[in-house]
DNA sequence: GATAATTTATACCATTTGGTATATTTGTTT
DNA sequence: AAACAAATATACCAAATGGTATAAATTATC
């Protein structure tokens, strides 16, 4: 059974995890999260004990959004090698995907967190590292499987793919322009071509 | 002969820029402008118009501190090849360079003015459009001089180079890694030998 | 349907916000 | 040094800040 308030904060992280997305931690203010609910300051701290908490819980909600479409996509194929070209091919559409959430949270409270609010950082830095480790641990599969070349060493792959990842992230946002997610996914896969498949 | 306002301006960007890039334009408030410079509102609003002012005018400050440095080090060869690999060699040590200036003024402000302002967000559209056609120009002075392949496209090549760049950026400060860099500037010296060099 | 418990709205708090009008200080010219 | 101009400090503004105590309304239990 799921209780009147659990319901209202499921609500309210919905419709406020585009706002701190959007205008970062300490840019968004208390009547900017009214506003968005159509809630009073009271429903709000009724329910959260601060504006780090939703915060926090806001960004974890859109972080999840990405999350699970990257899953969803990937289980379109078994291979450990195919579930890599899974994950380029997912952010040909990242732009207009991430634009509905405000915009990428790794990329937006990763740089806004940095400054403003340490806990919330630290989740950032957990979720990339979560992330990192996933393609690692892909990459030491088709290593197992025979498919990738037993020398890539998957740490610093994963790192090299995530950062190129993230630098078209930032470019396409910042120039509106997502043909720079176009450009690094060709470069990505041709990457992983010529540095992984056996 | 240079007044006594205008060297008090430059005292006030100076002292300013690394707030403004740290802590994005809204969330950066007139006490801390004044704090920082131990200035009063009277001899910053007696300087600039307003905050908005202040604040590309900081952002352009540091941004030049970049671009200065980016041309010194390139001084250290005529060839436009050579030139492209002493870009990559500069952002070898741009994590702990940019440290100064308060994080990377584009990476920065580029996802914190998205959101908050418009002039400013415009000033840091410039700034990559001029960096990505002085890339282009080296290109196509390559190609002209023999050292390039023809066939490259110049601006592409620069959208990719600097999408590469601006990833490794993002993840060294977001993960406090600058290993970020240096893979990302060996993975652009090797595109650079393989689809540019004749 | 009355009572108790939970959830939301209201009213308020001291502090801070960006900005301005004016007073004071500083620098320059004569 | 007097007079003037330029630059900075002070005092103030209404509005907004995050947060809280409490009142009102809603929901759940009997």
């Amino acid at each position: 059974m799921i209780s009147k308030s659990e319901k209202t904060a499921k609500y309210i992280i919905e419709k406020v995890a585009p706002l701190f997305n959007q205008k970062g931690y300490a840019a968004t203010s208390m009547s900017n999260l009214t506003t968005a609910t159509g809630l009073t300051k009271g429903a709000i701290y009724g329910n959260f004990q601060n504006k780090e908490e939703l915060a926090i819980k806001s960004f974890n909600f859109s972080v999840n959004q990405v999350l699970k479409s990257i899953s969803t996509h990937q289980n379109k194929n078994k291979s450990p090698l195919q579930k890599l070209y899974l994950i380029t091919d997912f952010y040909k559409n990242y732009y207009n995907f991430s634009k509905k959430l405000g915009g990428c949270p790794i990329l937006n409270h990763g740089v806004d967190a940095k400054n403003h609010n340490t806990n919330l950082h630290n989740e950032v830095v957990l979720i990339i590292n979560k992330t990192q480790t996933n393609i690692a641990k892909l990459i030491e599969l088709g290593i197992k499987n025979g498919v990738i070349k037993g020398t890539v060493n998957s740490k610093i792959f994963a790192k090299r793919l995530y950062s190129h990842i993230q630098g078209a992230v930032f470019m396409a946002f910042t120039m509106n322009d997502a043909n720079y997610l176009d450009l690094a996914v060709e470069d990505m896969n041709l990457i992983i071509k010529n540095e992984l498949e056996n």
